[in-house]
DNA sequence: TATTGTTATACTCTATAACTATA
DNA sequence: TATAGTTATAGAGTATAACAATA
């Protein structure tokens, strides 16, 4: 039986796993599709928040504005991306998923699904729900820490 | 109400975001204490995992030995690892933490520890050991595509 | 003036392959 | 012969800073 305070590092622990076993999964999808790491990220940010601007899209990322031009260069040759006009702002670039980055995506989904192979269903909602709290936190609290770091 | 079916794709999602989050996490640590991705991950590894020799390093990472080589050398000059002899066989290099690598750990330790600020305190050792599956076969199921991939 | 994106340059990290030393 | 690590070279990706176009 652990003590609060052990359940605790425990679960930290955990998470350092986990996050590292993330990382393996994005290595393996990027030398599988024959994308970079961040190429197969900003896919990953494309399927799930929708169309970005092309800045939107690499402060997501972490990368700078000259960064962010070769990276949808590369999308784009690749063909998982597509830039398109902004209906309002000439200054702005619209950057979206093509059917092959859809393709992309739903090629990892069973993949992904099979880590939840040894959940019971009835657990799945509470578990889903909670790797979304724990990502959301880790999210801002990077950016917090970020934030705090460069004042 | 949600079906098994649409449950699961919900806990795909979920993964993918807390994925994201966690790569997040990772450049704000490099940012912060002035490493590299890649040698904040090594520092993560040889905590978890303890020593490790240097091409083993490398292979949880990714890299070749020749990147291994180099990833160890700027791990040592920037004084978070170091180089020791291997007991009994002359040809091998054991890489350990420093003290210093050691404090940067520790360092992120309450960061991580908030993610779970959310979670109720009874519910904490259940939710570290569905991480710990998910992070198994995450890691499992990448290499075994990698594999299929390569034949 | 501020914002969005592009271009040019230099730097960091990695893969590859040839090599040395040890098993 | 096989394994662990090193070195040299080339290529990919990024930051920085100067720039153009639009708001």
């Amino acid at each position: 039986m652990l003590t609060p305070a052990e359940s605790l590092d425990d679960a930290v622990r955990s998470l350092r796993v986990l996050i590292l076993a993330g990382e393996n999964y994005r290595q393996a999808t990027a030398q599988m599709s024959g994308l970079g790491v961040t190429e197969t990220q900003a896919v990953s940010y494309l399927s799930i928040y929708g169309e970005r601007g092309q800045n939107d899209l690499g402060g997501d990322l972490g990368i700078s504005s000259g960064a962010s031009t070769a990276l949808v260069d590369r999308l784009e040759r690749q063909g998982v991306a597509q830039r398109y006009a902004h209906p309002h702002d000439r200054r702005r670039v619209i950057v979206r998923l093509t059917e092959k980055g859809h393709g992309l995506v739903a090629r990892s989904h069973s993949w992904l699904a099979a880590s939840f192979g040894s959940i019971p269903p009835e657990d799945l909602p509470t578990l889903s729900s909670r790797l979304r709290q724990i990502a959301q936190v880790l999210r801002t609290e990077s950016e917090r820490q970020v934030a705090a770091d460069q004042e």
